[in-house]
DNA sequence: ACCTGAACACCGTTCAAGT
DNA sequence: ACCTGAACACCGTTCAAGT
């Protein structure tokens, strides 16, 4: 979708009315500008850019920005497969789209960031993934409530493990620290703590710190789930 | 900490230099903007604004807006009242932290916004908080392993729902929507929604939409609570 | 050392004017 | 109907100049 050469021939034509703009082409030109320089590089300006047009242009298809972000949110979380529902394995079809929802926003390097602060997801394939979690979590056989609960609980933690993740690997800021030396600077800076006032913090510096593979998630994941199985009928 | 009219006798002596320009002058100030007029209309210059100065002035105490946002969050941390650890109520102590610090951030608007990617708080009382967090799992006869998950889960759910709260009782931007309103509409669109494609969303539409007080939150905090529990030696 | 005004390089959004 | 350039009202941050 980035822009290519016009034919010399044509170009005499200037500005030639491209038809290219649509809602489509921009949240796809959006979703380069995320993955190519994050969240923060995503402004109007930027997208139209990447169209080849001015800022202008894009309010004829998207109300504002928010819009937008709402609009890539929800293209995001078509990457999503949803699983028919087994009854007798919820537990781990729900860790399995919760998974995914967090894969799905992590792969985009912050954009999670923009998860958060935007309310409840109304696109319709944040629709139809909260259908399907809902669907397992009644297979599973809990009740509307907590059912209802539960999906809210496990968004939130998903949205916020995203946010987390994209952070911890992003280094702090871009002050050109790599993520290595950051977590070493954090140790140091635990451990250099008065152990009066911290004996716990200052004594577990390598649980605070651990950081390997998804196991951070997983467990939260599981405190979730399995709490949830606690409201499942013997 | 806003302005007071100057004595007619000393009016002539213009731009008197006010020495009350300091770092916790300047958190107080963008709190009270914070207060009035939620986290969006919180700018340097508006800080500036309120203390009778130019935004330029704050870079003297403050590195840049990023730092006073840490600050604001570290300060707002400060009203929380941490427990001596009781290993017999371990599971009500962690409880009441969380729904302590979900308190302070929800106390001031939408400020719970800006705790989102902001990484690790390293503030004195952000610290102060984990560390009496930390105590009270350790007593409760935790592994450090899931001493230090377990605050990290806390941590990410006590925010996340604090964001969740502040923008459903601000209804959604400033559209002059009230909150009941907003509500029906939801619901009647969740209603509105293909009984075929969505049999469980339009299907509890009532458990979805329930705001008893704080029972979401409760009934989340429960999950992960006793899902660390279940983690205790028997 | 602290404070300031002015400037720089950006924003999101609007609007009259074009096709 | 769609697109555009220019403008409006903002941002965060820097910097030379003042005291």
């Amino acid at each position: 979708m980035t822009s290519v050469p016009v034919p010399p021939w044509r170009a005499e034509r200037k500005k030639a009315p491209r038809r290219s703009l649509s809602r489509e082409a921009i949240v796809t030109a959006a979703l380069h500008v995320v993955d190519a320089e994050g969240l923060d590089a995503l402004s109007m300006r930027r997208v139209a850019q990447e169209l080849d047009t001015g800022a202008a242009s894009l309010y004829a298809h998207v109300a504002n920005k928010e819009e937008l972000l709402e609009l890539l949110l929800d293209r995001i979380q078509a990457d999503v497969t949803r699983p028919e529902p087994d009854p007798e394995r919820w537990q781990e079809q729900i860790k399995e789209l919760a998974r995914q929802g967090r894969g799905a926003l992590v792969a985009h390097r912050d954009l999670a960031r923009a998860a958060i602060g935007q309310g409840i997801p109304f696109g319709p394939n944040a629709l139809l993934n909260a259908e399907a979690m809902l669907a397992i979590l009644k297979a599973g056989g809990l009740s509307d409530q907590v059912c209802a609960y539960g999906v809210d609980a496990l968004a939130l933690f998903i949205t916020a493990t995203a946010v987390e993740e994209s952070l911890r690997s992003q280094g702090f800021g871009e002050s050109g620290v790599t993520l290595d030396e950051q977590i070493v600077r954090i140790r140091e800076y635990f451990g250099s703590l008065p152990p009066e006032g911290f004996p716990h913090i200052t004594g577990m510096v390598d649980a605070l710190m651990r950081d390997e593979g998804d196991e951070r998630f997983e467990f939260g994941l599981d405190l979730l789930v399995s709490g949830l199985a606690r409201h499942a009928p013997a």
